[in-house]
Formats: C-alpha cells, sequence, structure tokens
RNA sequence: GCGGAUAUGGCGAAAUUGGUAGACGUGCCAGACUUAGGAUCUGGUGCCGCAAGGCGUGUGGGUUCGAGUCCCUCUAUCCGCACCA
C-alpha cells in the first residue's frame, strides 16, 4: 500500500465491522456500563446533509474512547419512523409511507454507515414497526388504566380507585387533575352504579383521558398541533395557520408530574439553559386562590353597604395577596363561565359584542398585539373579601382562561396590565405601599416599603402581610395559598394516519382500553391516506376494522412523541416479546449515562420522556430516577446559501459588486457550482433551461461573484453539503475529524467546506509517519527519545481531558501538533506511534484500524490503562522560561529547571542585578511566583 | 416585556480558569521543487509604524502587582417564552 487512500481502508473496515459484529454490546458483562445514547433521527427523503453526522461523530468518539477504557458500552441506532412528511408525501402519491418509510431508513443506514459510527444494529428499533409500537401501545393503556393519587405522590392502578369509591365514594379522595370535571357520589351511590356510570366517574381520573379540550388546530394538516409544533401561530411543519377549537381529544396527564418534573431537574446533568427552559415551560408560581362574593344587586354596590352574598362568587388567583386592598376592579377571561349569568341587561350589547369580537380574532393577532387594551363592563360587582369594597368586574381578552381560575383581581397600582387597562377605562388607581412611586406614570410592582390604605396591613413589610393576609383570609373560607403551574396537559390524539393507533375501542358510547393480549393494534391498510368525506380522520376509510368484529375503534393516531418517549428503553431488549424491555437489561443498563442531541427538543420530547419514564418508574417498572444523567447540545451547523442577482424583468445577472447599480431579485444559486463564491457559469446556465441564454455582468477582473447568506441547510435553499461528496473525495475520517475541527460542539456555526484540506493533509501526515518511504510500513523499535516520548504524552494527556470536557475541537489541534513534532523528530518508532494510534482511533477509526492491522496488533490491544505508568514523567519539561515582570511589566525571561521551588527562584532573581538593570534601585516589597508560569517583581 | 446565551486577527477558533493573548487550521504574502497542478515542502502573517516603539479580546468604569478571564454599566447579535395575574 503505497499511499493513503482513504476510500479502499474505510471501505475494507466499513464491511469488516459488519461482518464481526464488532460493536455489538453484551446485555451482561463483567465490565461497568455505559450508555451513550443520539436522539433518533426522522428519516426523512432528502437523506443526511452535513449538519446531521455533528453529533453522532461526536458520541461516537466518546463510545469508543469508553470501550478502550474498558467500558461495556451501548451505542444504539434506530429510527422515529412515523411522520408527517411520509404521510404528506402518500396523500400527494398513494405511495403506502411504509414503503417510503422504508427506503428513507436504507438510504440513512448506508450514509451512517460511511460514516464509520459504531452502532450496535442489532438493536435497531423503528417506531412504526408493529413490534415496536405494541409497546407504546401497552404504555398508553397502563397510562389510562391509572390514577395520579396525590397522598401518595404517585400514579396507581385504576383498581385502587375503585377500591376506594367502593368504600368512601368520591370522599377524600386526593388526586391530581381538575376537580370540576369530577362528580361527588357516596359509597352507596357507586354501588348502584352500571358499568358504563361507574367508567364515567372513573374516566376524569385517569392519566390517559378523553376530554373537549381548547386545541391547536391545524386545517392545513387537517390535524391537532402540541404547543411546541406551533411556532407565532403557524404549523412548524408546514407552515399553516393554526386557530383554537374545543375537541374532544385524548389527553395525558403531565400535570401531575409538574412537580417532580421540576423538582428531577436538580439531579440531573443537562445544560443550564435548558433546565430553565423546562423550568420556565413547567412555570410554578406560588400564590393564593382568592374568593370575591358577587353582590347579588348594584344598588348595594352603589351605596357600598356590606351585603351577605349567598349568590355567585368568582375566584380568582394572585401571587400578589398583599396587594389586595388595591384590587379596585376584578377582570375575567371573556370565555369565564359565569359571565353571562353576572352581566346585567343594559351592558348585555357590549359584552355580546366583545365577546365575538374576542372570538374573532385569532390566536395569532393577539399574540401579535399585546398593546392594544380592549375589555367591557358586565355591570355586576363583586366584594373584595378583605376590604369589603365593592369592585366591578370587567371581562377582558388579556386574562387567559386556560391559566389559574380565568380571572383575576386587578391591581393597577402594582401591575402593570391592570395600570394600563384602568388608565384607558378610568378605573379608580390606589396606592398601597409608602415605596410606590410615579403611579401616574405607571404601576410600581415593588415589595418594598409598608403598606398603606390597607387597613388590616398598614404599616406591614411584604413578607408578614401575606402571611397575615393568607390566614385571615382561609379562618374566614375566603381563600388559600395555592401553587399553580403554567405546564397543561399534553394532548395525544392526532387525526392522522402514519401514526400508532390508539388501542381504544368503543362500547355503547364508552371508552374501553384493547386487551393486552389484542396488541399490537395493527394500523390498517386504508385506499387513501386523507380525511373522509364526513370529516373522521383517515382511519375512518379503515374497512371491517372493528375490534372483536363489532366495536369502533379511536380513529385518531398517537402524535410523533408518543414512540420517541421510550425508545431508549427498548434499545436495551429490542428483540424481548414478553415484555417493552426485560427486568434483567433495564436493571443491567439503568440510564442513559450519555445523550446527544438537539436544544429544539427542550420543551417537547425531552419533558415527555421525562415523564413518562417517572411515569413507568411509579408502576415499578423501570428502577431509576431520570432517563438522562447528561444531556450535551450539539449546535446546528447552518447552511451557507450563494445568491445571484437578476435585474428585474430580464434574464441578466449582475455580479456582486455591481448590483447596487440596478432594481435585482436575488435567486439562490446552488452551493455546489460556486466556489469561493465565484460563480462556475457554465454549470449554472446547464442548471435550468431558463438559464441556458442567460447574460452575466462581471467583475472587472472576470467573475462573477456571488453574495451569501447564513440560513438553515435546506434543499429549498439550495445550499445543502451532503457526506457523500466529502467522504468520497477526503474520506470518512477526515470528514469526522473536520466536523469536530469547525469549533465548540454546542455552537451553532455555518458549513464552511475551505478547512478540511487541513485535517486532510494531517491524515497524510500521520500516514506517513508510519509509511515515510511510500511503501509497506517502516517502523522501528527503537527506544524512544524524551522528546519524543514528551510529544506522545502531552497528547495524550490533552485528549483525555478534552474528551471528558466534550472539547473535541481543540483535540484534532493536539493530534496536528504532536504529529507535527514527530514529523520534525523524524520519529517513526514503533513504542510511539503504537499508543498514537490508541490516541487518534475514536476520531479517525479507520486509520487507525488499517495501522493497528499494519503493525500486527488487534484493535484494543493496547489498553488506555497502559497510558498513566508512563505519562506524568515525561510531561515534565527540563526547564521553564518564566518572564521576569517589575509591577506587571514583563522585563526579561529566566530559565529554570522544572524542578526549581518558588522559593529557588524568588531567591535567583533577586540575587541577579535585575532591578539594577531596569534602574529599579529599589529593594523589592514582594515577590510573586507562580510556579510554571511567571515572576513579578513588585517593588 | 421576561428568561437565557454569545461577543477575541480577513475567517473558524485556542488560552492549563487571574499569569508572555491569538495555539491549531484556513486565507493571504514570499520562497523551494515542479513539463502551472485545487500536489508537496519552508518561512512570514493581530493592528499602526521604516524603526524604536505604541495599541490591542464589543463599550465605559472598577478590583488586582497582573484581567479575554472576577465585579458593575451600556451596546449588539442569537435562542426560548410571550398579556401566566
Amino acid at each position: 500500500m503505497p499511499a493513503y487512500r482513504p476510500e479502499e481502508i474505510e471501505k475494507k473496515w466499513q464491511a469488516h465491522w459488519k461482518e464481526q459484529q464488532t460493536f455489538k454490546a453484551d446485555n451482561a458483562s463483567a465490565k461497568p456500563k455505559y450508555y451513550v445514547l443520539d436522539m433518533f433521527p426522522y428519516p426523512s427523503g432528502a437523506g443526511l446533509h452535513v449538519g446531521h453526522p455533528l453529533g453522532y461523530i461526536a458520541s461516537d468518539i466518546v463510545t469508543r474512547y469508553k470501550r478502550l477504557q474498558g467500558f461495556n458500552v451501548l451505542h444504539p441506532m434506530g429510527f422515529d419512523s412515523f411522520g408527517l412528511p411520509a404521510e404528506q408525501y402518500a396523500i400527494q402519491t398513494g405511495q403506502h409511507p411504509e414503503k417510503t418509510t422504508r427506503e428513507n431508513i436504507a438510504r440513512y443506514i448506508e450514509q451512517l454507515s460511511a460514516l464509520g459510527f459504531s452502532y450496535d444494529w442489532s438493536r435497531e428499533v423503528r417506531t412504526s414497526d408493529p413490534s415496536y409500537y405494541k409497546w407504546t401501545q401497552w404504555i398508553f393503556l397502563k397510562l389510562f388504566n391509572s390514577w395520579y393519587n396525590l397522598d401518595t405522590n404517585r400514579a396507581e392502578p385504576i383498581k385502587t380507585l375503585m377500591d376506594k369509591f367502593a368504600d368512601n365514594g368520591s370522599q377524600g379522595i386526593n388526586a391530581a387533575g381538575d376537580p370540576e370535571e369530577r362528580h361527588e357520589f357516596t359509597a352507596g351511590q357507586w354501588g348502584m352504579m352500571n358499568e358504563k356510570q361507574k367508567l364515567a366517574a372513573v374516566h376524569p381520573y385517569r392519566l390517559a383521558y378523553q376530554q373537549d379540550t381548547y386545541v391547536n388546530w391545524c386545517a392545513g394538516l387537517g390535524t391537532v398541533l402540541s404547543n411546541d409544533e406551533v411556532k407565532d401561530g403557524l404549523s412548524e411543519r408546514g407552515g399553516f395557520p393554526v386557530e383554537r377549537r374545543l375537541m374532544p381529544q385524548w389527553n395525558l396527564r403531565i400535570t401531575a408530574y409538574a412537580d417532580r418534573l421540576l423538582q428531577g431537574l436538580d439531579t440531573i446533568d443537562w445544560p443550564e439553559p435548558i433546565k430553565e427552559m423546562q423550568r420556565n415551560w413547567i412555570g410554578k408560581s406560588i400564590g393564593a386562590e382568592v374568593t370575591f362574593p358577587v353582590l347579588s344587586d348594584d344598588s348595594a354596590a352603589i351605596s357600598g353597604e356590606e351585603t351577605t352574598a349567598a349568590g355567585p362568587v368568582i375566584k380568582v388567583y394572585t401571587t400578589r395577596v398583599d396587594t389586595i386592598y388595591g384590587a379596585t376592579f376584578l377582570v375575567l377571561a371573556p370565555e369565564h363561565e359565569l359571565v353571562a349569568q353576572l352581566t346585567t341587561p343594559e351592558q348585555q350589547e357590549a359584552i355580546t359584542e366583545y365577546i365575538a369580537a374576542t372570538k374573532r380574532r385569532s390566536e395569532r393577532d393577539r399574540m401579535a398585539d399585546t398593546k392594544t387594551v380592549s375589555g367591557a363592563f358586565t355591570g355586576a360587582y363583586a366584594q373584595n373579601p378583605v376590604s369589603g369594597q365593592p369592585v366591578p368586574i370587567w371581562i377582558a381578552d388579556y386574562v387567559l382562561a386556560g391559566y389559574g381560575t380565568g380571572a383575576v383581581m386587578a391591581v393597577p397600582s402594582g401591575d402593570q396590565r391592570d395600570w394600563v387597562f384602568a388608565t384607558h377605562f378610568n378605573l379608580p388607581i390606589l396606592q398601597i405601599s409608602d415605596a410606590q412611586q410615579g403611579l401616574d406614570q405607571q404601576a410600581d410592582p415593588t415589595k418594598e416599603g409598608r403598606y398603606i390604605n390597607s387597613d388590616l396591613i398598614n404599616g406591614l413589610g411584604y413578607a408578614d402581610a401575606t402571611e397575615k393576609l393568607i390566614a385571615f383570609l382561609e379562618e374566614r373560607g375566603l381563600g388559600r395559598g395555592k401553587v399553580n403551574y403554567r405546564l397543561r396537559d399534553a394532548i395525544f390524539g392526532r387525526q392522522r394516519y402514519w401514526g400508532e393507533p390508539i388501542p381504544i375501542y368503543y362500547k355503547d358510547g364508552t371508552a374501553y382500553g384493547v386487551a393486552e393480549a389484542d396488541l399490537p393494534l395493527v394500523l390498517p391498510e386504508i385506499d387513501e391516506y386523507k380525511p373522509t368525506e364526513t370529516g373522521e380522520p383517515p382511519l375512518g376509510r379503515a374497512k371491517d376494522w372493528k375490534y372483536k368484529g363489532q366495536y369502533d375503534y379511536e380513529l385518531s393516531t398517537m402524535p410523533g412523541w408518543a414512540g420517541s418517549s421510550w425508545y431508549y428503553l427498548r434499545y436495551m431488549d429490542p428483540t424481548n416479546e414478553a415484555r417493552f424491555v426485560g427486568e434483567e437489561a433495564e436493571q443491567y443498563w439503568g440510564n442513559v449515562d450519555l445523550y446527544m442531541g438537539g436544544a429544539e427538543h427542550a420543551t417537547g420530547h425531552l419533558l415527555y420522556a421525562r415523564f413518562w419514564y417517572l411515569f413507568l418508574k411509579d408502576l415499578g417498572l423501570v428502577n431509576g430516577n431520570e432517563p438522562f444523567q447528561k444531556l450535551i447540545n450539539q449546535g446546528m451547523i447552518l447552511g451557507r446559501s450563494n445568491f445571484v442577482y437578476r435585474i428585474n424583468g430580464t434574464n441578466k445577472f449582475v455580479t456582486l459588486g455591481k448590483k447596487d447599480q440596478y432594481e435585482t431579485t436575488a435567486l439562490h444559486a446552488d452551493v455546489n457550482f460556486v466556489d469561493n463564491d465565484v460563480l462556475d457559469i457554465e454549470a449554472f446556465k446547464k442548471w435550468r433551461d431558463e438559464y441556458a441564454t442567460a447574460e452575466f455582468i462581471l467583475e472587472d477582473n472576470g467573475t462573477y461573484v456571488c453574495g451569501v447568506e447564513i440560513e438553515k441547510m435546506s434543499k429549498s435553499k439550495y445550499n445543502v453539503v451532503s457526506p457523500d461528496t466529502l467522504i468520497s473525495r477526503y474520506g470518512a475520517d477526515a470528514l469526522r475529524l473536520y466536523e469536530m475541527f469547525l469549533g465548540p460542539l454546542e455552537q451553532f456555526k455555518p458549513w464552511n467546506t475551505n478547512g478540511i484540506t487541513g485535517v486532510g493533509s494531517f491524515l497524510k501526515k500521520f500516514w506517513r509517519l508510519f509509511h515515510p518511504e511510500d511503501g509497506a510500513l517502516a517502523v522501528t523499535d527503537e527506544p524512544a527519545t524524551p522528546a519524543e516520548l514528551k510529544a506522545l504524552h502531552k497528547a495524550i494527556r490533552k485528549v483525555q481531558e478534552d474528551i471528558e470536557k466534550f472539547s473535541f475541537n481543540t483535540s484534532v489541534s493536539t493530534f496536528m501538533i504532536a504529529v507535527n513534532e514527530l514529523t520534525a523528530l523524524s520519529c517513526h518508532k514503533r513504542a510511539i506511534l503504537e499508543p498514537l494510534v490508541v490516541l487518534v482511533s475514536p476520531y479517525a477509526p479507520h486509520l487507525a484500524e488499517e495501522l493497528w492491522a499494519e503493525l500486527g496488533n488487534q484493535p484494543g490491544s493496547i489498553s488506555s490503562a497502559s497510558y498513566p505508568e508512563f505519562r506524568e514523567e515525561y510531561l515534565v519539561e527540563d526547564s521553564v522560561n518564566y518572564p521576569v515582570a517589575i509591577n506587571g511589566k514583563v522585563r526579561e525571561q529566566f530559565q529554570f529547571a522544572a524542578t526549581a521551588t518558588a522559593a529557588d527562584i524568588e531567591a535567583a532573581v533577586l540575587a541577579s542585578d535585575f532591578l539594577a538593570r531596569f534602574g529599579e534601585g529599589k529593594a523589592a516589597k514582594k515577590v510573586i511566583v507562580v510556579p510554571g508560569r511567571m515572576v513579578n517583581v513588585v517593588v
């Protein structure tokens, strides 16, 4: 083998790995376990671009490194293969999504293999495979058959709830969820109920439950979307408008786990920004619920007389009870259930009109427009439960129906939104703290100062006042301290074909879970992938699709995140037919030690997966506390788009430098025929027929220069760089090294192919250390010199540190330095080069395997355990140059033996005529010696 | 508006965590070898300056013998949430 030929080497070793099943992980091993997981991809038709493998390369480096350190590493890969694009494609072409998906996966596997990843492909899972989604459905049934007991603070089988009902009726049940949805009954009444009635009573307690829910309805996609699939009022996929709609939906009661999901964040090693996003998403707030009785007639309100209200009451939620004396009016959400009842005849028209106007405004308008103040007076008054003062009741759309109680007490002096509202509608603003200032300009939410105009709490500070007020309200049954969460239950149904069927059937209008023995409930074949004429989901088209031949199935399918919420567990034991994961396998692999993936899943997948894990734990099905111990977010690699400028109304294109002289339209030019922003005009002309006759106005040097913009990599922007062409040109090892070299893993960065020649020449130089004469391997058995050992061990130490810190970019620099040093030393010694191959092997595995084979060693025969024995002693420099400074200003270099102590150095500097040489006659006040670094003499 | 992150040469970046800023790679300049090649090798390259020297890590201040690093101020860019009471 004369020269370094990556393509031959890589093909050879990839075939070898596949054949030998080199990376198969064992479920029982004396070695310690380590689980490295990549977020599995959705197999899109476009294949991989250079951005996709970034995280996979990093995790593969860790995997190979951990194996060298003697760990039994689980490093699997699979496919999140249910999803919209395959279905959209099916609607357009009639091709079964299963076929599209299978073909895309084949292409993905091919591309991933070409990069030399060390996945254990024997564990591959596909979420769309019935043998996999059988267990997704099984977990759903577990959720369906569970409720959340707040007394034990965990999920329990629905059976324990029924037992409680039989003993005491609904009395004393402390369950997560909305009590408003549930009915009260006695044990006797329960006993009288028939099956249908019992199931109806139980249903609102289930962790998977059906309910009329406001959903994000996307007509363009014909389905509902979760909040994290909606961006700025448009669907994330497709960019179709999304509106709020009340529909019966399957929901998962993730809110039951809000507090545990929050607490758990403190126990896991995740990037702080992601944890913070989850905290905000859960949105815990500590406050109080306060009851405002509605005054029965307005004459009382006008006279300000105290009224004993036996009528309706309005519950508000506030985080600032202390400001209650400043609550000069109430505001209800327009959807609030009491609005109709409260509205006086005189105000009827105004209220009706306002509600209609609110409905007309789409969610998107409401978001875009938070400045406009709007609202309407109901004509009714409530009584401030602390001051006894009457307060008018308004409705306004700045109050959200879905948060807290859907009603707020407005304190214009303390809350800016209330202040704006009060100012606009000329409602009173009452100062309640001596520290509040500028109330004619804006609200002042300060917690400083002492309260005024606040009877009970006048003169008190924030903490005392809050405590006293809550005690006062609780005593009278008018309020209590309350914790609220922003987190909503997760909508679980999609009106789509290409997803897991929800294993529910309906008997006499009541929902039943499909028996476990009948799973998987296989996705039926249908003629077309569209909704039915009657507006039912596509599954409504399935012929003769009935449970036990007679009961209708649920027609919606599960959302994309269902299958991805537990796939990491299935990898542990992917072929188990008796259990979602075998107990021993789960016990052995535990949780994921390192999870690599994008930050875009912060509040979606990463939250749902944690939720499912906690639920499974409650049922005793898994043993850990959190699924993903350490999380690393790789940054996205962005595309570098090139533009040509067409002069409007012509077929003439003008170069970047002269485009300002014309009216132009920028058009994407395919980056594949642009080199260093210079357009290959011939290639461009051939690109599309319409350009064949195009004319060009060039720069003065005769080139056509394109404009540049950094955008997401995408087919439609013609800025996709495929790994395939780079691999065929430079090799997978070069691409792996280069992607790591590009910059810090976590950072977002534009792709730029230019620098890849640097790592390419590193690999060639590395090869040449072993083949200096362009022939067979030529390494010597001479003993290494200290200089060579130093070069080696500096590299080993640095690279080990780097991998522990996930700072792979600096490792590549370290390799280059080592190779340059050893080349300069003409070192071709086995003693140095063998360990160097081990060090490089996680980064450039193919090259390492080849050299290993040539050196006559089996891969892995050199264990990293052999590093430490000769590590530190060679790291010590013989002598060290110290910059010596006077008052921080460097004057001279002194050389000291590496073993010199701080005292030696200080003495030597003082004994020299150092100070005199630089005109400092005075004695030194202080000498600061930083060992190995520098000396500073203070005079 | 709230929360979070980032800011260093022409470009990607490094800096042992408070100790000679710019390693390494690109790009550029010069040279070598070459039957001009997107090959290889050598040297140079933060900015200003012929030089001595001066100035330099987004802005302004502070702590320190010494600050890219710590503290305060401001600015810009990016991300997340967005009337959450």
